[in-house]
RNA sequence: GUGCCUGUAGCUCAAUGGUUAGAGCGCCUCACUGUGGAUGAGGAGGUUGAGGGUUCGACCCCCUUCAGGCACCCCA
């Protein structure tokens, strides 16, 4: 065998197993998306590196997005994230789209990280906004849409869940326990930093970024502060509006979620698995002035990124994918010879177009070779159409499952496969 | 971008520095010229990730490189 030339590092091959398993998570992302009334779009995944240098972080663009010439010069980048792309899109057609927006999206993303368990360096991600409101009835929304995703997964209350805090809820804890402006995004990243540091290492790390004894015993008072959100009206709204989409279950207040990225404005939210490795599956939040900042005029926003890679290995450990996916044959038409073949096209066309999934076998092999293609295929009914059949006009069905087999007459075939295959997956 | 661990048949794994690198599963053929999951017999499949070095001799030791995993970083 000759050398085959490698995949490239990060990337993934989706056979066809692998494939089903993408296109049944897809499918419940457009159902639940477009249910809640959101339009699918999508851009280009080649954008000026421009679109990510007025936002975005710095970090994503220069350490992490694949940036290179084109032939022309220009320097393009494989798209990090989709926000830069939805907000200029929004802002250059700001007047003709009617506002309040629901938009989704899904399509791949290129970041350069170090490839391990979980992260890939193309991986396909389910963007959800909706922009221009400012009403926590949207907040609410977006994570309800969030919430019935995960729940129409499988995934139980207990095996996720998506905790929510509030940025301006926090940014006024820290006034009162005298943080200053300039020490809140750092002050933000020890919370995030919180669950992944022993306590004594957390303290260390507090105190380096300058915060005082005093500031650190509050900041952990704060975020073992459960019932903070009462303090906040919009909280206390959110999860009035949760309760009524009956979805209470999957989604709690928590102080320690903070969101590293800095366009966050009010609520912030991430969906964890419980058991098992705790990873993040989504992220999202309300963002005020995403828009303005590509040029556009101020419009508010709220929304959420999910990556494929880790929410299928969350299913994929919750054991909530079903184990039959993807669009096998039903049906296997076996070819007895080469005189019978056309009678076995017109039978696998017949059953064609009663919707069934139909193969003819392509050459006339022994019966047994065919069986066991079609076993390996995991088809559950052969067709035998073979000088004995055809002669009396019959025609001989095989259940493969049961290793029922019938010969009836030629007319009655749609009939008898029907009674195998009851119900069209 | 940094550090650590691991690369042997399609898969899971064996093989003190010493003949021709083995096993199970899977795959192909036959027993089975009109019937598949069992059984038996046979067969194919390897530049031991790649390249270099040490050695009389390397899957084994050393260096480089590639890939995967883990941690950091960051996040989906």
């Amino acid at each position: 065998m000759a050398e085959i030339v490698r995949s490239v590092k990060g990337t993934r091959d989706f056979y066809p197993d692998v494939m089903a398993v993408r296109r049944w998570m897809f499918d419940i992302i457009r159902d639940v998306s477009t249910r809640f009334g959101y339009q699918e779009f999508d851009g280009p995944c080649l954008e000026f590196i421009d679109l990510y240098a007025a936002k975005s972080g710095e970090e994503l663009v220069k350490e992490q997005a694949f940036v290179f010439s084109s032939p022309g010069d220009d320097m393009l980048t494989l798209r990090p994230e989709l926000t830069p792309t939805l907000a200029r899109m929004v802002a250059q057609r700001q007047y003709d789209i009617p506002l309040p927006l629901r938009w989704w999206s899904i399509g791949p993303f290129w970041r350069y990280e170090n490839p391990q368990r979980g992260r890939t360096r193309e991986f396909y991600q389910w963007n959800i906004d909706l922009v221009g409101t400012e009403a926590v009835a949207a907040d609410a929304e977006i994570v309800a849409v969030a919430a019935t995703f995960l729940k129409e997964t499988g995934l139980s209350s207990e095996q996720v869940q998506i905790y929510v805090n509030n940025r301006r809820l926090m940014d006024e804890a820290l006034s009162s326990l005298e943080v200053a402006k300039e020490l809140r995004p750092a002050v933000f990243k020890v919370i995030d930093k919180l669950d992944k540091l022993s306590e004594k290492e957390w303290r260390a790390y507090a105190l380096e970024i300058g915060l005082s004894e005093e500031q650190v015993g509050g900041l952990q008072t704060l975020v073992n502060a459960q019932d903070l959100w009462l303090k906040s009206d919009e909280l206390v709204e959110f999860f009035e509006l949760i309760k009524i989409f009956g979805l209470e279950d999957y989604v709690s207040f928590n102080p320690k979620v903070i969101r590293g990225l800095d366009y966050y404005t009010g609520i912030v939210f991430e969906a964890f698995e419980l058991g098992g490795e705790s990873r993040a599956i989504l992220g999202g939040g309300r963002y005020d002035n995403l828009v303005a900042d590509v040029g556009g005029n101020r419009l508010p926003g709220v929304g959420f990124a999910m990556g494929d890679v880790v929410l299928e290995l969350v299913l994929q450990d919750a054991g909530v994918i079903p184990e039959k996916l993807g669009h096998t044959p039903q049906v296997l038409v076996t070819v007895f010879d080469e005189a019978t073949i056309p009678e076995s096209l017109k039978a696998a066309e017949e059953i064609r177009n009663a919707g069934y999934r139909v193969v003819v076998h392509p050459e006339a092999d022994k019966l047994g070779k065919q069986f066991k293609y079609a076993d390996k295929l995991d088809i559950s009914v052969a067709v035998i159409l073979g000088p004995d059949e055809l002669k009396e006009n019959l025609v001989a069905v095989k259940n493969l499952k049961t290793r029922d087999q019938v010969t009836i007459g030629r007319g009655e075939l749609l009939s008898q496969i029907e009674k195998f295959l009851p119900s069209l997956p």
